[in-house]
RNA sequence: CGGGAUGUAGCGCAGCUUGGUAGCGCACUUCGUUCGGGACGAAGGGGCCGCAGGUUCGAAUCCUGUCAUCCCGACCA
């Protein structure tokens, strides 16, 4: 392709829009361009790169036997509503695009294909014999995210691939897993991105089992846990770790402190010289859900601990009422919602585990008793500092029995701190949890039969039985991976793709295109490579040397052969726009030096095959 | 949705405090010189000052409303 009739158009500062490095580099090099928030246009440069990347993840999911498909976008509600996630994808903070059509039906605008594949398997598969199947496709998802960000990183449209594995049980769902797993760690390798794989929550998707794959980078929006030997690592989400050693309380009787003002631990601590983890400090939130009544939660965490959110939300789902599902949030209860649903108010700064149902006595729609939930940190403290309940009062030398645990009410244990960077590795406590930050660009679940249990999707076993389908599902988002990898691979000039997923591999840059020994040899080494299969730019535009450097460096053409002064002699040179190398060579020779090193930069960093 | 910020030419910005009818750099067009790391000179073209109301003889500038975009939080590939 010559760069004369490329549509190239670069920017020469950077877009006051854009905040993280790849995003500053995909809007000034010309790849995207941004249409609304959270919706781009992919330029042909960048649609050079979906493809590419797109390439690599069939060729490996085609080598496990998974089939390629399409569904369509379009989906009706009550498939949703089958599987019960209509409201929570819809209602509150719901992510689904939805719109009525002429009729006056619902239909949303997917997401995720969850449904549609699964009334799709219940119609096709129906014997064991077909089984196992995994189908996958790549094409457009839609969210309306919260906040869409950083250009391609979190899309209200974006592309992904998704994959669903259907299976006769579950000692299969784990070998397609496995076998994912394995796909995903090749597909990462070749388009030339570190990722890491790590554990992680399942979210809204659901299942059992899930690990997310992680391209570190600077900018990324998640942070992940891992422990120096590599055995573990984790999203911090689902991490978990032992805390530190709690400083023992001196064992003082029950007694009432008079703390006016000290609304915090830390003012506590500070005036009365604890420590925060003698203390048991009380968090009041509302889950709300999709179906069912407000539920108030009294979660009780160790002073010096962090509430994890995911966690929580897991535990809470799972120990709420039958008649609650689909949890849409949980929010601290503030004095306004008291008073709102006709409560009396409460002394917030010092609440105690104790605080007794009453309070809640003749709320107007809340279900009138907490659920209790207490982090395994807290409820292992023999004495403890806590609020008394009133306004202006702690409590010293409390424990669970003095306060009335298993008598006015119960309190369940559960996992509810966030695992920090420093923490001891439950599989070996002399290894610590390093920090990294990372962008998502894959997850796989081992799903079970949440769907197909929703939706009726059976087969016939071996004994003639008529059991649920067990699934997994399996993303990989395409065109985020693609900006995590500029993350990954830039400099001070602008991107340096890897060769595998580069939209050219080669640019010849004559550097003065007036002369015409200069613009002859480039045209012929232009032909050369074309015909070698490299692919190849050709800077044919009468621009100056610098500027033409400058593009190239700034679009992150792996390789550039600069025809120019020394091109009378046959001279040219070849320089690699990652590292350092930078050689003059005779023109003759260029096929023999380039390509070995293109060979290798095609596998980016998979193994050499043996 | 809560908190913060910004909307002036394709991009980056100044002008706004103190109202007088819009400017700079880059990019673009033409000509000339230059030609290995974003050249120089000359001459041009391009603006609903986000939008709508209001105040005023007069509004980019003051007031009110509204829309959009970005950043921090909840969401996720």
């Amino acid at each position: 392709m010559r760069v004369s009739r490329l549509l190239l158009v670069t920017l020469r500062d950077d877009p006051a829009e854009a905040e993280i490095p790849s995003h500053r580099l995909l809007l000034r090099a010309g790849y995207i361009r941004r249409v609304s928030s959270g919706i781009y246009a992919y330029l042909p440069l960048l649609w050079r790169v979906l493809q590419k990347v797109s390439r690599i993840v069939r060729d490996e999911m085609d080598a496990t036997g998974a089939l390629e498909t399409l569904l369509p976008q379009l989906q009706p509600a009550d498939l949703w509503q089958r599987s019960g996630r209509w409201a929570g994808y819809t209602a509150g903070e719901g992510i689904m695009f939805h719109l009525h059509d002429r009729q006056g039906r619902e239909l949303g605008l997917g997401p995720t294909h969850e449904e549609v594949i699964t009334a799709l398997a219940a119609d096709l598969l129906q014997s064991y014999r077909q089984l196992p199947v995994n189908l996958y496709q790549i094409q457009t998802k839609f969210r309306d995210e919260i906040r869409p960000r950083f250009g391609l990183m979190r899309g209200r449209e974006f592309i992904m691939k998704d994959a669903y594995s259907f299976h006769a049980d579950e000692d299969s769902l784990r070998q397609t897993y496995a076998a994912m797993d394995q796909a995903y760690r090749r597909i990462f390798a070749r388009c030339g991105l570190r990722a890491v794989a790590v554990e992680a929550d399942s979210g809204a998707i659901g299942g059992s089992a899930s690990q997310e794959f992680m391209v570190t980078a600077e900018a990324g929006e998640d942070l992940i846990l891992t422990s120096a030997d590599g055995r573990y690592a984790a999203n911090q989400e689902r991490a978990v770790s032992l805390a530190p050693e709690a400083r023992p309380l001196a064992s003082v009787p029950l007694a009432e402190l008079n703390t006016p003002g000290l609304a915090s631990i830390e003012d506590l601590c500070k005036v009365h010289g604890f420590d925060p983890s003698q203390t048991v400090k009380v968090l009041l939130l509302l889950a709300r859900f999709a179906e069912g009544r407000p539920q108030p939660l009294l979660v009780c965490l160790r002073g010096d601990q962090q509430l994890n959110e995911v966690k929580l939300a897991n535990a809470v789902s799972a120990a709420a009422e039958p008649a609650a599902s689909g949890l849409l949030e949980i929010a601290p209860i503030s004095p306004e919602q008291l008073q709102a649903e006709g409560l009396a108010p409460l002394p917030f700064g010092s609440l105690g585990p104790q605080l007794g149902d009453g309070v809640l006595a003749g709320a107007r729609s809340w279900h009138p008793r907490f659920l209790r939930l207490a982090d395994a940190t807290a409820s292992a403290l023999p004495l403890f500092v806590c609020g008394a309940c009133r306004p202006d009062t702690h409590l010293v030398g409390a424990s669970w029995s003095s306060l009335g645990a298993q008598a006015d009410w119960t309190i369940s244990t559960v996992d509810l701190r966030n695992a920090q960077p420093g923490d001891a590795c439950l599989h070996d406590p002399e290894q610590r949890l390093h920090a990294a930050r990372g962008i998502e660009v894959g997850h796989i679940f081992q799903l079970g039969r949440k769907y197909s249990q929703a939706l009726e999707a059976s087969f016939t076993n071996e004994s003639g039985q008529n059991e649920a389908l067990w699934m997994g599902c399996y993303g990989i988002g395409v065109s985020r991976l693609a900006q995590a990898a500029v993350e990954q691979h830039h400099d001070g000039q602008g991107i340096c793709w890897p060769v595998s997923i580069a939209p050219y591999e080669v640019v010849v840059v004559p550097a003065n295109t007036e002369d015409p020994t200069q613009a002859q040899l480039a045209e012929s080494l232009y032909t050369t490579l074309q015909e070698a299969g490299v692919e190849v730019l050709l800077d044919d535009r009468s621009e100056r040397a610098g500027v033409k450097f400058k593009d190239a460096d700034l679009i992150g053409i792996p390789w550039r052969v600069v025809v120019g002064r020394g091109a009378a002699a046959g001279q040219i040179e070849l320089v690699e726009r990652q590292g350092s190398l930078r050689q003059d060579l005779a023109a003759a020779e260029l096929l023999t030096v380039l390509l070995p090193r293109l060979e290798q930069g095609r596998r980016g960093l998979a193994e050499q095959p043996t």
